[in-house]
DNA sequence: TATGCCCCTTACGTTAACGTCAACAGTCGC
DNA sequence: GCGACTGTTGACGTTAACGTAAGGGGCATA
């Protein structure tokens, strides 16, 4: 590949990732022991690239929606281009596509869930409101949690 | 309550709850040591009501996007209608409203996995089709597991 | 009455995904 | 040269959610 030496080519520290990506070194190594990444080394420490990032980022994402590690792994090695063997790989889309019904149901499952979660929360706080309104939460403090919820993502937008 | 002698008042014994939702004995009592389940008893053996099996639909559907035991049973509980400690329940519906934005960012990652399954799906379907498609799954064998998976879950509507 | 099936409890084992701790190395500022 | 900070590699500990095995009772069927 040429056009390789050019352009940032930033890299990152393990503390770097982690405090971006509220991880842990720990996790990261973890992840690395587990060949799900495989920083560059400067001597013994670890380099990651934005190819490192990006992967961190579809390791969390994942993670997020309950995948298992292993399973993250597998997608992983879709963009890793050997062919190596192809009989694998005719098992891996196998796989693929039975994960891909699973989170088509898990979206339903979540769907289910917030609107029951709404419920409750509406019950909850008409009998609040009824007993205890001096509990009822400021609308105000809701508003930051949300705030607060979006800064940690947003700098994951763009990425990838 | 009134009229709760007629209607068929079904019961199931452990099995029947485990065959139905593809669970084992094991893991139905273990959510009764952890306070999610209450089952009656016959002698020793366990029974459970119309009420303890829309419980448990809860409970896995809970599990399946991602909370924990403990989680649900906090929510589990708000379903049993005693106002005891009212601060309890202040804390509670500010953990269900984190849990909500929870899920909303979960279904949005969901969104993104699946696009990106069906990504690598494609291009693995390309390559395969390109060097082995001796490979490919036939169209059949897929329709034929998403029927399977449907059949799985089919019983469940209706229920709650 | 023996065999099988379902149920029970108790208790120890297991897996995933890290946390935590010890012990040591490189480097920066003073 | 010395903390302070950041990094490293083991190695053991931990939590959740069960699995599994041991030991025993209840009821039906051959």
């Amino acid at each position: 590949m040429p056009s390789e030496l050019r352009r940032p080519e930033r890299t990152f520290t393990i503390r770097q990732l982690c405090t971006e990506f509220k991880a842990t070194p720990r996790a990261l190594r973890f992840y690395e022991d587990k060949g799900l990444l495989t920083p560059a080394r400067d001597g013994m420490n670890r380099v990651y690239s934005y190819k490192d990032r990006a992967r961190l980022i579809l390791i969390l994402r994942g993670k997020r929606v309950g995948l298992s590690l292993q399973e993250i792994r597998e997608i992983l090695e879709l963009y890793g281009e050997h062919d190596e063997a192809m009989t694998q790989n005719a098992h891996s889309l196998k796989k693929f596509r039975e994960k891909i019904v699973d989170l088509e149901q898990q979206r339903e499952d979540i769907e289910g869930a917030i609107n029951e979660l709404r419920a409750a929360c509406e019950r909850l706080e008409k009998h609040l409101a009824a007993k205890r309104p001096d509990l009822l939460p400021k609308a105000a403090d809701y508003d930051q949690m949300l705030r607060a919820r979006l800064d940690g993502h947003q700098e994951l937008a763009g990425a990838k």
